[in-house]
DNA sequence: TAAAAATACTCCATAGGTATTTTAT
DNA sequence: ATAAAATACCTATGGAGTATTTTTA
């Protein structure tokens, strides 16, 4: 289970299909359909229900979706943090890219 | 950020030293030392001092270790959440491997 | 000087693309 | 009939390996 494929996973759930989250994620639709089987196989579950029209969550799919969003917060927050501390830092002169 | 990546993170904050970290996950000195040097052009912090007999956190490698102890025990758990409903499910007929 | 890390290559696995077929309304 | 997903096949990026050099207690 890596963050890129959540950040996919989480664009299908947002846009109910597969082709326009494709889209919104400015990659293509087999890419991303092979990557959503490759999430399936990868945990076990069936995680949607395909349709012609739209997808649809499975139970299992519900679940990931709440974990996912926890689990991208915190990834999210992680490099807020880290950017933040760095420019403490940097002030001190004691940083990274410092001077 | 991938999750692969901070599972090497903190084996190498565990072993203190990236040849002892490369060695318990079973991959090579240089694969290791390039995906720490990533990590940091990525998140565009230092991580460690390094030194010849082991190596230090700085104050934004504390922070990252704490932080990626809790995205990976979200990560453990949603897995296993995964196979528990996955099994309840079975159960009842309706799963992903159903009968 | 002797460890550990970094670099210079090479290779290969897989993320990603295009074209097409299959599926479900 | 048609829109969406899946599949087949190909390309390219980057993860990983071996050999070697550079660094720092």
């Amino acid at each position: 289970m890596e963050i890129r494929v959540l950040k996919y996973f989480l664009a299908v759930v947002r846009e109910e299909s597969i082709t326009k989250a494709a889209d919104a994620l400015h990659i293509t639709q087999p890419t991303l359909s092979r990557q959503m089987t490759g999430l399936e196989e990868e945990t076990g579950v069936k995680l949607f229900e395909r349709g012609t029209r739209k997808i649809t969550l499975t139970n299992e799919g519900l679940l990931l979706r709440r974990r996912a969003e926890e689990i991208l917060r915190l990834v999210d927050k992680t490099q807020q943090e880290l950017v933040e501390q760095e420019e403490q830092i940097e002030g001190k002169q004691l940083g990274y890219g410092r001077v």
